[in-house]
DNA sequence: CTTTTGACAGCGT
DNA sequence: CACGCTGCCAAAA
């Protein structure tokens, strides 16, 4: 693909995975999280996204804010956050104290991300004018 | 056009 | 701390 140095116009699934995997083992994300620093969607538009990962996005790093994870993941889930000390075995993770907090060298990214999405249609801006 | 459905969030009980 | 209800957003039926 010709994917490359400029940001095409990026498929809101394809900037969810993105995301996802410039999380850093032993830091996670809500799916309200990824969907605000997206700057666009909500947390349900980011489930149905992470629905469609591919094998290499670490999809046990983005979880529910309550700090767990939709049943049928749990027990493969569980796993990971142990490998990765997120969480001790049988428990949910303690997202308030490992959100991840980016350095400005990854906001950076993270706004590259933002922008290739969102190509700035001014229909929505027209329509509250 | 209305209704249903999701790897959700927040608040009240 | 566990449950249940309501609110949200977009896509599919």
């Amino acid at each position: 693909m010709t994917d490359a140095s400029g940001p095409g116009q990026l498929d809101y699934a394809q900037a969810v995975h993105l995301l996802a995997q410039l999380v850093p083992a032993g830091a996670v994300l809500s799916y309200g999280d990824v969907a605000e620093l997206l700057g666009s969607g909500g947390p349900r538009q980011v489930g149905k996204a992470m629905a469609t990962a591919e094998d290499g996005t670490p999809w046990w790093r983005v979880l529910r804010a309550d700090g767990n994870i939709a049943e049928p993941l749990l027990l493969r889930a569980r796993e990971h956050w142990e490998k990765e000390k997120l969480a001790r075995p049988g428990k949910r993770v303690d997202i308030k104290n490992l959100r991840w907090n980016p350095t400005p060298k990854q906001w950076e990214a993270i706004d590259i991300l933002r922008l290739s999405l969102g190509n700035p249609k001014m229909s929505e801006l027209d329509d509250e004018l």
